[in-house]
DNA sequence: TTGTAAGCGTTATCAT
DNA sequence: ATGATAACGCTTACAA
């Protein structure tokens, strides 16, 4: 009794503590530690029997104790813009992976979404002394979110779209995009619409302009024209790939014979859209997108993989490296990429 | 020099601590504590220098020694089995907005995809003394995890499937198929096939039999048939959809003039598969879904509409209001949802 | 192999 | 309004 007053004198706090195993098992809390984390210097016999005590007891160190003990918390935090889009999810489900097999825990900060949309707020603070290292998983950031990022010195590294001064990973966007075109041209078409991603407020994200430079490189290269009015923007979301396909379809202009999408959202709206105007897919007109989203499969999508999970997989695997020792771990490396043709693609009609 | 050494002696820990800025505010910790806390009986002066100096030196409170100190670690678990699904995404962000707004992390256990895909391990070691509270994502836990879960004592909810004798906040799952088939009903339809979610052996989700429950009683109610060879099952995604629908095609069985599938993702296999098989939509079958998916409006898909993210942001809502002293605050409840009648579905074809 | 004890950076109690 | 100071539970030299 006397012992319960004492316990939940401060703060109510429950469970129990090294202390408690040591007492059980009649040895130090030195030893207990040791044996716990699998540590060496422990006799089998003490070891065994301290293992038993524990788990007769459900002992669980304190995180935020041996996070006060070691400066470290054992946990990486992941900065993503969207949770509920394609890269994203696929890019957390990948961290996730390589972490939990290390044991180590994920924490989440979403940029996006809050309040009115824009009163994202990433501040130091959110991140400081909470985690170990940071995977950034970024399509833009502002500057002064990235001056925050540059501010905190523990290791970082980022996945889907470059920041200046940051070790990333990610496919080479610009062969990538190359393919797609080419595959395009190759199928005879010369008729080729742009739908990019770049709405030329985001300074801090080049993705969407290096696959507009590899469309209008492989184009101008091959000698084929590129009319204004049929560059369209999206945001990478399937809506805006349905308002860009129904612009296309409004102008007076000649349409295309296809269509090159960043990606495979904004393909997809293309597709729906082009299906309730009565535009077959693809003998009117091809369609290829970026990606390979889960739906692509299932809707015979022509795209050009790309593996998020496993991009920031690997990502995590050098964070996690680098914390251990491995100096030199967190470094830039390309991903590969893969054009798979569906059924959304085909020769333009004759 | 001197105290670098000292500093850098064990660990290797940086930043700034609180005696540092007491030292530069020349007053003690514990007011520092108090004012950068926000907390009263600090003079209006020193609370401004101090903040002042806190500022200066970049001062971020420890979370691992609060967190020791307190016995609270202002974070709270996401367990989820899926990220990349709709569903759970949007839930995620949804428990995150709220989270974000009264200054909790997000702690995201992933129950899925690890190693061979069953090789999940959820055990009380993961989440025990690191988080406040729980939230559970979850459509099917084993046995196994069910009873890890009982053993946490952490406020603790669930959203996106019941779990016995826990609070829980999700949809009428009876009452919003029920509204689906009606429509299909309303608008002439008899020969109604059901697409479901329950592969009968996770005993733990019993979302999809209350479907299946709305489906028959619906049914049977109305007088109408149902066909074994039009009960179709899957698993929650578009591939399972697509190959619910070609097997429901490919059967000698005559044809039904609808389907009611348990959610969008399914719904949207059998759009695309049928329009592979050049099977009208909504001409030759209607098809209706549950969930309004993102991509449902692009679609026209008919379908229940339910927000996850909403759920999800009222769960956590409950979880950090019972935090915060008020009992009961958690607690189930039954979140709304609403028929968006669109493109897939019209009278059959007469 | 094991134990002792000094931190780790906060918070909270109790004085002042 | 402010300041000492004892926890909080664990890790890790260092001693035994």
């Amino acid at each position: 009794m006397a012992r319960i007053t004492e316990r939940s004198q401060r703060g109510g706090h429950s469970g129990v503590s090294i202390e408690d195993v040591a007492a059980a098992a009649g040895v130090s809390t030195a030893t207990v530690s040791r044996a716990v984390r699998g540590l060496p210097r422990v006799s089998p016999a003490t070891r065994e029997k301290i293992l038993e005590v524990a788990g007769a007891l459900g002992y669980v160190a304190s995180s935020s104790a041996s996070g006060l003990a070691t400066g470290r918390t054992k946990t990486i935090g992941v900065l993503a813009p969207f949770v509920s889009r394609w890269f994203f999810s696929k890019a957390i489900e990948g961290a996730d992976r390589e972490l939990h097999a290390r044991q180590y825990n994920l924490s989440l900060f979403n940029l996006g979404g809050h309040g009115s949309n824009r009163e994202r707020l990433f501040s130091k603070t959110m991140v400081y002394k909470q985690i170990d290292a940071l995977l950034v998983l970024c399509m833009a950031l502002t500057p002064d979110e990235l001056d925050h990022l540059q501010k905190i010195d523990i290791p970082l590294i980022v996945v889907g779209g470059h920041v200046e001064e940051c070790a990333y990973v990610g496919i080479d966007d610009y062969a990538a995009s190359s393919v797609a075109v080419r595959h395009l041209i190759d199928l005879g078409h010369r008729d080729i619409a742009l739908l990019h991603g770049d709405d030329e407020t985001d300074l801090n994200f080049d993705v969407p302009r290096v696959r507009i430079l590899a469309f209008t490189d492989v184009m101008a290269a091959e000698g084929l024209p590129m009319r204004p009015e049929w560059d369209e923007w999206g945001d990478f979301t399937v809506r805006s790939g349905q308002e860009a396909f129904r612009r296309l379809w409004a102008s007076p202009a000649p349409k295309p014979t296809a269509i090159f999408c960043a990606s495979d959202e904004m393909a997809m709206g293309v597709i729906f859209e082009a299906a309730r105007a009565g535009v077959r897919v693809p003998e009117d007109l091809s369609v290829v997108g970026i990606d390979d989203h889960d739906f692509a499969d299932a809707m015979g999508l022509t795209t050009v993989r790309q593996r998020p999970d496993e991009q920031a997989e690997l990502a995590t695997k050098m964070l996690l490296d680098e914390l251990n020792g491995v100096a030199g771990a967190v470094r830039s490396a390309v991903a590969p990429h893969q054009l798979i043709v569906r059924r959304t693609t085909a020769p333009p009609p004759s």
